[in-house]
DNA sequence: TTACTTTGCGTCATAATAACGCAAACTAAA
DNA sequence: TTTAGTTTGCGTTATTATGACGCAAAGTAA
């Protein structure tokens, strides 16, 4: 480890992911213990080094796979941090990247997740190491901008969701109430999301109507406005 | 320059810029004749390498002052590209940045350039060098649609302007028309931008109302809709 | 002067939005 | 199984935003 930062002319590259995960109302970001120094026993986002011959998103898939046991998801590039300084050990250049993940589909997973990883919400973050509370924070306001006018959020929800798990998140992600008619009204004339036909099932009398992301979706005609 | 690619581990770290520069209802590009192998007489974007203990942001003031004699400007990292074979010499990841220059002020500091620097008008832009038409082609993509919430274009004009150079920025960047009346209603409304209460010099009754933009505007309520 | 262009400011029909009503479907408690 | 309360689906309405375009004063060029 420690050899990436004898004695090259470049600096390090780095990858580090802000994984965002929704249940229950609860948008939260998985953490990671540090084992190591620097910040030993320290919460980090989990991150990782370039290897020679390695693409970016590919450590991504390598850092969710070892460290976190997820498969994949959904992977978008956030920025590229270089503030020197950042890293105690010497010059680390890291490329941040921000996923979404449905907590669901990772309970598959979850046993063979070291108990050093961890779901945090968002509002209850701790004192992270590196600049990466810096980093946690710009993917918080990607994600808050995009999911306005782009159907991001779905990917954190069951293939199949209610009109009101829907809202909720939005609700959630935004931290601000939305009138649930007009939300309603609206994501439907976007055609962003399609019925599905059925009900859920398992529920007494299965009520409410089951939605899914409409992926033959051609353009996107989104864009729900922040009330002020 | 070649010892850049010995026998590093890391793969290098390089920077490029998309400057645009807007004069005359044309948007343009600067680009680089190369000197020197890999594209040696083909065009490229500026850039260059990361030296150890320099920021990126310092490696773009850096090629801005030598290369192309700017001093100062509008700056903006863009992505990080890194697909292995994008650079014929070995691996190197390069993060991008775009900026935006009035050429007016260039001017000053033109005769200073290499003759192999040269503006491009955006759909004239001719084959370039390592994966730059791409890198072009996504900064050209965040300034279309940049400018339709963000002040940014403002970068491109001179302090003070008329309401139709406004207008024709706006058309040329976005390649579409837009109804001067109701342009020029949503952009004050906005209080983007502010009136100077003078009126230009040098025309023989001195007509049109000059603006400028508002720095002290709190928060962004600008929201240009593209008309489909 | 005259003919033409540019600029500033309106109007108006239509669409989008925010606020909210209401009953049917559903749940849980008695 | 009845009753009281909640959730869900679907409207309505007043207000605002938008797109299309009229028009005259200011400016220009012959």
């Amino acid at each position: 480890m420690a050899k990436q930062f004898s004695s090259y002319k470049n600096p390090s590259l780095a990858v580090d992911l802000v994984v965002f995960g929704y249940h229950q109302q609860e948008l939260s970001v998985l953490l990671l213990n540090r084992k190591d120094e620097p910040f030993k026993n320290g919460w980090t986002l989990p991150g990782g080094f370039l290897q020679m011959e390695e693409t970016l998103l590919e450590v991504c898939t390598r850092i969710l796979k070892t460290k976190l046991g997820i498969d994949k998801l959904y992977l978008e590039q956030l920025y590229t941090f270089d503030e020197p300084g950042r890293d105690p050990r010497g010059r680390v250049i890291s490329v941040a990247y921000y996923a979404l993940i449905n907590p669901h589909r990772l309970a598959v997973v979850a046993g063979s997740m070291a108990n050093d990883v961890q779901w945090f919400p968002v509002e209850k973050v701790p004192r992270l190491g590196f600049d990466h509370k810096r980093i946690f924070g710009q993917a918080l306001q990607r994600l808050k901008s995009k999911i306005l006018y782009h159907p991001v959020g779905f990917e954190l929800l069951d293939d199949t969701f209610t009109m009101t798990e829907l809202h909720e998140l939005y609700e959630t992600i935004l931290g601000i109430a939305i009138d649930r008619r007009n939300f309603r009204r609206k994501i439907l004339d976007s055609e962003y999301i399609v019925a599905t036909g059925t009900k859920r099932e398992g529920l007494k009398n299965r009520h409410p109507d089951l939605y899914r992301f409409n992926k033959h979706l051609k353009q996107n005609n989104f864009q729900l406005n922040i009330p002020s």
